[in-house]
DNA sequence: ACAATTCATAACCTTATAGTTATATTATAC
DNA sequence: GTATAATATAACTATAAGGTTATGAATTGT
């Protein structure tokens, strides 16, 4: 995974209302309707917590009647902690700097 | 780790320039006149941006001379990994919203 | 003492974010 | 068809975030 998107997983986790969402998809699913008074803000507020989360990839959602079920992907999970220990080796890219000449050496 | 710092943490990783500054910090050690160039950012907002990753705890400042030089703090990136795959349990806090009559169930 | 260098802080601007209320959309029940 | 319920979207507001330039503080060297 590349740095760009996985600053953008990361700034979707970095929020503690759709952090302790994610914690609580854990347990079970959950539709919006539930997550409102879990988390006292209001239900359009939760609407678009959830929508980013499922934009970033963490959840998935699947209508069932009027409610709308929220359900966690755990892989996608499992797959930012990964890319969080294995972060890309910039060797390359600051040796070719150096080679342009653009690379200051404090010293 | 509860989970307002976890999100407090990952917020703090979750910008793409904050991010590569962990990913080069994990090559070399790196002083702010190093980092100007190669982000292509003012100076302050070098500045800021490894302050925040500071006062995160993700590095450590060390004077040397009329330098800077800031260094990766390994164990507390390993920490957040770990904090993000073992999310606290909330089925107690669930319990007692049901308890309470606080909890909706759609179904 | 003074000039030069490195870094941090302050003040400011612009955009993004998280919340709100109001409204539209979708599905169920009568 | 109409009313009700759940969710999403739109429009708006206040605050946070990331950038800038200007300036202050700390260190080195002459």
């Amino acid at each position: 995974m590349d740095i760009l998107e996985l600053a953008d997983s990361l700034k979707a986790l970095g929020d503690p209302t759709r952090l302790k969402m994610i914690a609580l998809l854990k347990l079970r699913d959950f539709c919006v309707c539930e997550l409102v008074p879990i988390f006292k803000i209001s239900q359009p507020a939760v609407s678009k917590h959830v929508g980013r989360l499922k934009a970033a990839g963490f959840v998935t959602e699947t209508r069932k009647g009027q409610w709308v079920i929220y359900s966690l992907n755990r892989s996608r999970l499992a797959e930012v902690g990964y890319g969080l220990s294995q972060l890309p080796d910039l060797s390359a890219e600051i040796e070719e700097l150096g080679k342009q000449g653009l690379l200051v050496t404090c010293e």
